[in-house]
DNA sequence: ACCGTAACCGACACCTCTGTCGGTTGTCAA
DNA sequence: TTGACAACCGACAGAGGTGTCGGTTACGGT
């Protein structure tokens, strides 16, 4: 990605470290979670392919190549990353999922939670349901893993509470139903991301009007008048 | 994206074109055109960053360099081929949307068509709804104002049912409801490209189900009884 | 038949990127 | 205090990528 006539607008991929810091020596294990924390903002801004091991350093405070002496490649750097923002993801949302309440209250609940993830962290946010492209095929697969668990946590939830209204759906709607919400929480934090003055009470009840109520219902109310 | 000891899987970009065709000389218009179907498969299924000049010529039956000669550059190229498939799947979606039959219906019709289009147009599909990262400040724009044409269409349409039923939503609520709209088609898509057994009309119906109905209607339902 | 336009290509210049290697030096335990 | 471990870095090698330039030659208009 050069072009000698008309340089790149990214930022410069400067090498050096933010003279600010006073060049500390960190344990491993320190040195490790600095990189992640940093990768974690490169990665969501600039996507796999887009960040080059230079700004990841400069993000972690140190040159390129002491992330080779605590991550084999770019590529294991960014799965660990991943799986450790995922894991982060299903603790707060499952943290926040109570079994009380009826069926949309809970409903509600998850979709808030998934929301108030995406505010309090949207670079994970980003990193997790942005860029769904680019990589080598291993981590494409990384990725097909991760969301395919995602899928299955959610789906045992809705079917708990299908199986508990006596109704019981085909497997494979089900998984489509799972996909779509997925979808559609994505493309809602994705508006609000461009709108952040609204609430996040508002996306909510945006999001539980179309897939709660549905868009059918205005019109059924119509109709019954 | 090197890596000496364990070679890339990508395949090969190699320079050559295919030995079977005889070395045809075509006009500057059937060139070009031959040009944007090829990149049309390679931009689908590497992604901006993923494809190369190299592997955009081989595609389209020529070496490296002759891109330059119909495309200043490769970001114009794929603005160019972006703003060709938009145009054919807005085409395409408005020429299925009928002005009759009742709103569910029509809906219906809609997302019929998106779908069917997904299934006739699975490369530009990926270039159009896969792949929302990568490329340059420049890209990024042209996909952001794709989209937001995309959305207003959309919108155009639900504001007509919305008004034609005798109520008007909040335009917040509005865009928000469209996003999701787009996102959960999306992801509906990606899991049916995953299960191609699975027949469209089965798709449209899970797509119904969630959107028009609600995942609330059968609590409903069973609170009636 | 021919001639000029432009489609096509090989070679070049330059850049960025990943990953490796050996040396240097801060830091902690003994 | 001192020695060793490991955190850190500069320089190197190799690959791949984009865009340019000048020459060659197929092909259509006359």
């Amino acid at each position: 990605m050069s072009v000698p006539s008309a340089p790149s607008k990214r930022a410069a991929p400067d090498d050096r470290r933010p003279a600010a810091t006073p060049r500390r020596r960190l344990s491993g294990a320190a040195r490790r979670g600095a990189i992640l924390r940093g990768a974690l903002g490169v990665f969501a801004a600039r996507g796999y392919d887009g960040a080059s091991m230079a700004e990841l350093g400069t993000a972690a405070g140190v040159t390129r190549t002491v992330l080779y002496d605590h991550f084999r490649s770019k590529q294991e750097l960014y799965v660990a990353l991943v799986e450790q923002q995922n894991a982060l993801f299903l603790g707060h949302v499952g943290a926040r999922i109570t079994g009380e309440g009826s069926t949309s209250e809970r409903m509600r609940a998850t979709i808030d939670a998934v929301f108030h993830f995406a505010q309090a962290h949207p670079a994970a946010w980003a990193l997790l349901f942005g860029a769904m492209t680019g990589g080598d095929d291993a981590v494409a697969d990384t990725r097909r893993a991760l969301r395919a668990g995602q899928v299955e946590a959610v789906a045992a939830l809705l079917a708990r509470d299908a199986h508990e209204a006596g109704l019981d759906r085909d497997p494979a709607q089900m998984a489509v139903i799972v996909e779509m919400l997925i979808g559609a929480l994505t493309g809602a934090v994705a508006w609000w991301r461009r709108e952040p003055s609204a609430t996040r009470d508002a996306v909510v009840d945006a999001a539980m009007e179309l897939l709660w109520t549905g868009l059918g219902r205005p019109a059924a109310e119509r109709e019954r008048r």
